[in-house]
DNA sequence: ATCTGTAGGTTAATCGCGTTAACCAGCTGC
DNA sequence: GCAGCTGGTTAACGCGATTAACCTACAGAT
């Protein structure tokens, strides 16, 4: 009987692509065993864990998507360089999101390991982008995590079948990116402070 | 030996404090029944699976953020009622992320699914928000799915830990609700149309 | 009070899945 | 042509969910 000739990389990849196919949370080391033609204690020498598995899976994730932002990005500043890595975040997440899932479930184990530059790589690629708009360097981070959180959100729910009711969910994702670079925009100048804490903000500065 | 006089309610409940403490992802029938001192196999003459507990918890827990959100909005209006609605999520899932993780992963299992009408709460205490800000009709459905994203991808990259950097997360959230508010009082009586990129339709009324 | 039926608990057994142990066959380098 | 690691296999273990078989505390009728 010939060898199945596995490796880490090629384990790894097939499970991104069963996970794609099935959801984050219904893998498992039999079904991905079958999928390469194999038993599952084979795939234990390549592999540590079902863990480690799912955190490989969550690298080669979060390295793919901060390759399709800054690509998409690249050449690009100001409202296009927005709408163009919107996008492509969100293609990235309709197209990958068992992926995607195992990215964000994903903790780095400690300062060498390979999720985090990935994910700095990701973070690099929105701040570039929002340098663009020449905000306050106290807001950009900000502004940063609200993106984070708009397109985070919105590409989650909507993977998960979140948008109910029957409107362009394409339509309402190019009204949120229209919406957020006009804010951004507005706040290029304009102090848009946050006042302090507790229950209320009140408004202006 | 007295009995311990379950019901499927205060199995829900302990359920729901349990999942709570240790994360969703993280929960078992036997931690839970150690949790109510009774053997694993008692906790099925009351739910009938793990997942029917699961989808108990998350009733319970769609449910109350419901009242939490309502509660919130009650008497407030504009820029108010968007605050005080946001602080109130958000409090929400930071002191209970294992039932909102519980609420979030349940699809409703038909139409009679009591998740369907607390659900449909959650989403009319946004709407009524949003009518303080007189949207076009068109837009309030754009502008309540935004609102979702970015509250949503906000709360739970908080309780995953994902805001990392050291900046105040209080902060970043009145700056984004700021941020938000100022958006959509802009979309009042303008015309916020999206404008026509590569993927999506053309804007318009 | 007693008797009885059943809801609500218990212990024992099953099953699936992750994981490990023990074993064995190809391929590489002498 | 053979020694030995590498990558597979089968067998076995452990644990968590679930089910079966059993048993008893309590409610209601007599």
């Amino acid at each position: 009987m010939p060898r199945a000739r596995l490796t880490p990389q090629s384990v790894t990849e097939a499970g991104a692509a069963l996970i794609d196919e099935i959801g984050f949370e219904n893998i498992s080391m039999g079904l991905l065993a079958e999928r390469l033609g194999v038993k599952t204690p084979a795939l234990y020498k390549h592999v540590t864990s079902q863990a480690d598995l799912a955190h490989r899976i969550a690298v080669l994730a979060m390295a793919e998507f901060a390759d399709a932002i800054r690509d998409a990005i690249q050449g690009r500043a100001g409202s296009d360089a927005l709408a163009a890595g919107a996008q492509a975040m969100r293609t990235y997440v309709n197209e990958h999101p068992g992926r995607y899932a195992a990215g964000n479930a994903a903790r780095p184990s400690g300062p060498d390991d390979p999720l985090v530059p990935a994910l700095e790589r990701v973070v690099a690629s929105w701040a570039a982008m929002l340098r663009g708009y020449r905000l306050d360097p106290v807001q950009e981070i900000h502004a940063l995590r609200m993106l984070r959180s708009a397109l985070h959100g919105f590409s989650t729910l909507e993977a998960a079948g979140g948008f109910q009711m029957d409107a362009s969910v394409d339509d309402s994702f190019t009204w949120m990116i229209n919406f957020l670079d006009h804010g951004l925009r507005a706040a290029t100048s304009s102090a848009l402070a946050p006042t302090s804490t507790a229950t209320s903000p009140a408004g202006g500065h």
